[in-house]
RNA sequence: GACUCCGUAGCUCAGCUGGGAGAGCGCUACCUUGACAGGGUAGAGGUCGUUGGUUCGAGCCCAAUCGGAGUCACCA
């Protein structure tokens, strides 16, 4: 690629413009199926093909990203499969409404027209995705992208369904199931969301038969009364011995139902007798099955009474009860209203309050799956949850899990597997029709999304073809990324359906996150409108700043709020690492890959930032491969920023705008590789700048992508050196504070004299005084071990030396005595703090040797300091 | 009702297996130094919600408590 003039403005449109299809054209992110590499494989969680991507997915897939990444310069082959979900009620409900805009309803179409239509939905959807998976920068292997209604997938449900059908552990029952009467379908318990609503509590006397009596229930959905086929008290209550086996008149209905006993009925809540409507409610239902109770449905599926509901046929089940209540109340039955706040369930996708109905649908037994789920974390084939905490959480759903209902009345989706005979009612169950077609009718309906994003980690790798490469090479993966909130949904049956037909685990990690939230700290939501698109950021600051504010925003498992100026504060991070490569790339002349070389005369700052790099490499490698991308993050933030530009960079300048050939080639040596590496470690964070700036780097390497991942080197540890470097930082520093003190400009040159407190810091200072000069700007600059201190002077101390700046006629003597005094009773303090923890026998026999030493180490330089401070301040009270 | 998370600088958040509190933004003063003024230098600002306990030593572990958020399960 040709080298080019880096303009003084970091554009990250320009930077990020063509950069995702020269990774695409290289192949970078197909693995190689290389034998010789060791896999790693991650799947993404397939986004539903019914919009745009929000945050939360770039967030998650970004995290994804950063790991594959890194895996891949590492030396694996690292695979990580795209996909989309089709996610059945989600999308067939965008596409009706679509339709339904141009006045036609999907039973105009038909179902196979309408099918189509969802798929010409699909596909356009589909590109956007991909689209956007572009600009974030994803390294997603497009060669084996997958789709959950594609064929391979449809098979791998289909052997699925009829594998659990055949164990017993796939049935057809007749239940209460959440109903939504909006879409018309069955919902599985985890897709209700139970939300506090104001409603009202009923309250009626329902009359005894052949007697003047009557028993007093409450409700909240009196519409159900409909459906009442009996009255349940508790069989100890007293108050209703009596009446026990009598029967009640039903009001209205005028149907004879019996009053019952059985447990359930809590004798303190309300008046101790409950009224049982089986059709229309869980534990009534229950309480049907025990009784041997009549259940009557009193509503269609569009939540409309039905023929049951006699004169109140046709109304909507709310405008129902709002009649029926007012007719009981007059005819005196109805005889209290009370508010009432109470928990209803409404649907996930509708929103629609949702019905408990009475239905035949297919369940999966959860019971024996679980508890092989809940069998295996107790083995070493567990799934490894990040943080542990989500363990628990998981754990807690599978040991009380109910039986799951996976039909769905929809026609987007996986039809199930089910022809019942016309005649006998037989039930066949088979990836083919039976053979004499025409007395059977196949299942109406499709299957749960879920069901198959359950199998996503192994179906989507060839299974049930166990044969399958893929399957052999990439099956079980490495991670899952995925946020809190569909542990249950996703998370948890991957885990129990891999178990059952793979026998492991689909994931050796699991990365649990939390939601993205708006600056105020709410969820974003359409309502809201507070959302914010990751697009609108990407072209505000680039993927780059948007990636890495997702990545270092939070801690693993806590939500993230979306703040601009973090952003915007990231774009400067990137601006800044910009300026330092067009700095170095400007003084590296024609330098090339074969030119650099560390192994001539290092200068002490080199050995320092060298030794820094170290550090950095093993923190952002350790910190990367627990996922704790903050604290990788920040550690590549302080070396770029603090150590290496304003550090490095500046002390590199002597070097480099000095005569001596040999120094400044080993300076840009160190330059390009500091650089180098650096941008290495930053690319799983920030893909495209490092790119960018890495083929402008001598270098010979086709993509930064697969270059290899920096590792520490031993013969880069300098630590005598990285000593002395801090005090000579602290020295500048030192002459900084003082001059800001005294309102001297760091412009202006000044005298200096550095005290060593001996001869070998005065030679090691001597050695290295190109830099006091220059950062202390100094005309005068005098080392020794025996100063004889001026008497108009500042001065400091630091580790092993003080210094004095004599700034006649600028010193106001009460301000330094008072600085002096300050700084006296700091180090005061400091002693004091050192000695009494010294003197604490306790901690001198129980801390860690290492610890104890270094605090003695602490109380020798301290108490020097504090000596040095106090003779000063003799001094200068002397002279007054 | 059970459980989980959060409470640290004005704001948003870090703080890894307990060993002298950090960042970004904001604020103050100064600086047109040849990569960057979206920059540099120096600085102000914290009883780490509260109370006990364990420990030589607690922001971190334990208990209780207050405040905020969430998950699950719920009585008609």
């Amino acid at each position: 690629m040709a080298k080019k003039e880096l303009p003084s403005k970091y554009d990250h449109l320009a930077v990020e413009k063509d950069r995702y299809q020269f990774w695409v054209d290289g192949t970078f992110f197909t693995p190689e199926d290389n034998p010789e590499k060791e896999p790693f494989s991650i799947v993404i969680p397939p986004p539903n093909v019914t919009g745009r991507l929000h945050l939360g997915h770039a967030w998650d897939t970004t995290m994804q990203d950063t790991v594959s990444r890194m895996k891949r310069m590492q030396g694996y082959d690292v695979l990580w499969l795209p996909g989309m979900d089709h996610a059945g009620i989600a999308t067939q409900a965008v596409v009706e409404r679509k339709l339904r805009e141009q006045n036609i309803s999907k039973y105009d179409l038909g179902r196979e027209k309408f099918v189509d239509e969802v798929w010409k939905w699909k596909d356009e959807y589909a590109n956007t995705i991909r689209d956007q998976w572009a600009k974030l920068g994803l390294s997603l292997d497009y060669t084996r992208e997958r789709f959950t209604l594609d064929d391979g997938l449809s098979n791998a449900v289909q052997e699925v369904f009829i594998k659990l059908y055949e164990k017993g552990l796939i049935y057809r029952g007749e239940y209460i199931i959440n109903w939504d009467p909006k879409t018309k379908t069955a919902l599985s318990d985890i897709e209700v969301i139970y939300e506090e609503v104001n409603g009202k509590f009923y309250h009626m006397r329902y009359p005894i038969k052949d007697s003047d009596e009557t028993i007093e229930i409450a409700t909240t959905r009196p519409e159900t009364m409909l459906g009442d086929t009996a009255v349940a008290v508790h069989p100890k209550d007293e108050r209703y011995q009596h009446l026990i086996g009598k029967k009640v008149v039903l009001p209205i209905v005028g149907r004879e139902i019996d009053i019952v006993a059985d447990d359930y009925v809590d004798m303190e809540f309300g008046s101790g007798a409950v009224k049982i409507t089986p059709a229309h409610d869980p534990n009534d239902f229950e309480i049907g099955n025990r009784h041997n109770l009549e259940r009557v449905l009193v509503m269609h599926e569009n939540g409309t009474m039905n023929e049951n509901a006699g004169k109140y046929e046709g109304l909507d089940r709310f405008d129902c009860r709002k009649q029926i209540v007012a007719d009981l109340q007059e005819a005196g039955i109805l005889f209290e209203i009370e508010d009432h706040v109470h928990q209803v369930g409404h649907s996930e996708r509708s929103g629609a309050v949702v019905e408990p109905y009475l239905s035949t649908q297919w369940f999966v037994n959860m019971q024996p799956l679980a508890d092989a789920a809940v069998e295996l974390q107790e083995t070493d084939k567990k799934v490894n949850f990040v943080p542990s905490r989500f363990e628990g959480t998981y754990l807690h759903w599978m040991e009380n899990i109910r039986d799951w209902c996976i039909s769905r009345q929809l026609w987007w989706g996986h039809r199930i597997p089910a022809w019942y005979h016309n005649e006998t009612g037989e039930i066949y169950v088979g990836k083919e029709a039976p053979a004499d077609i025409e007395n059977w009718t196949q299942d109406e309906d499709v299957l749960d999304t879920w069901f198959s994003s359950a199998l996503w980690p192994f179906s989507t790798m060839g299974w049930p073809d166990v044969d399958e490469a893929d399957f052999k090479r990439y099956f079980p993966t490495d991670a899952l990324v995925t946020g809190y909130d569909i542990i249950f949904f996703w998370v948890a049956r991957m885990i129990f359906q891999s178990v059952e037909f793979t026998d492991e685990a689909p994931f050796k990690d699991v990365l649990i996150h939390g939601l993205i939230r708006d600056a105020e700290g709410r969820k974003m939501s359409k309502s809201l409108g507070n959302g914010v698109d990751p697009m609108e950021v990407i072209e505000k600051y680039g993927a780059d700043a948007l990636r890495y504010f997702l990545l270092t925003g939070s801690t693993p498992g806590q939500d993230l709020r979306f703040h601009w100026e973090r952003v915007e504060s990231t774009w400067n991070f990137a601006n800044k690492i910009w300026n330092a490569s067009r700095f170095a790339l400007m003084n590296m002349e024609d330098l090339k890959a074969e030119d650099i070389d560390l192994t001539k005369e290092l200068a002490l700052p080199d050995k320092w930032i060298l030794t820094r790099l170290n550090e950095t490499i093993e923190h952002v490698t350790a910190n990367t491969d627990k996922y704790e991308f903050g604290e990788a993050g920040r550690a590549l933030y302080n070396f770029i920023w603090d150590d290496f530009c304003d550090w490095y960079i500046e002390m590199a300048k002597l070097s480099l705008y000095g005569e001596d050939e040999e120094r400044k080639q080993t300076t840009r040596s160190v330059l390009a590789h500091v650089l180098d590496q650096t941008l290495r470690m930053l690319h799983p964070y920030m893909p495209f700048i490092t790119e960018e700036i890495w083929q402008q780097l001598p270098q010979e390497g086709e993509s930064i992508s697969v270059a290899s991942w920096p590792i520490v080197n031993e013969s880069f540890n300098f630590t005598a050196e990285v000593k002395q470097m801090e005090t000579i930082m602290a020295m500048i520093r030192s002459v900084r504070n003082i001059r800001a003190e005294v309102d001297t400009p760091m412009s202006r040159k000044v005298n200096m004299l550095i005290q060593a407190h001996s001869a070998e810091i005065a030679e090691e200072l001597q050695k290295e005084r190109q830099y006091i000069e220059r950062f202390c700007n100094t005309e005068e600059l005098t080392i020794d071990t025996n100063i004889d201190a001026p008497k108009q002077a500042m001065s400091a101390v630091v580790t092993g030396a003080e210094i004095f700046l004599p700034l006649e006629g600028l010193i106001d003597f009460e301000k330094e005595l008072a600085r002096l005094a300050k700084e006296l009773e700091k180090w005061e303090k400091e002693v004091a703090l050192v000695e009494r923890k010294l003197s604490n026998e306790g901690f001198v026999a129980k801390a860690p040797e290492q610890l104890v030493e270094k605090e003695r180490e602490k109380l020798i330089d301290y108490k020097e300091k504090y000596a040095s401070v106090q003779a000063r301040i003799a001094e200068l009270e002397a002279q007054q």
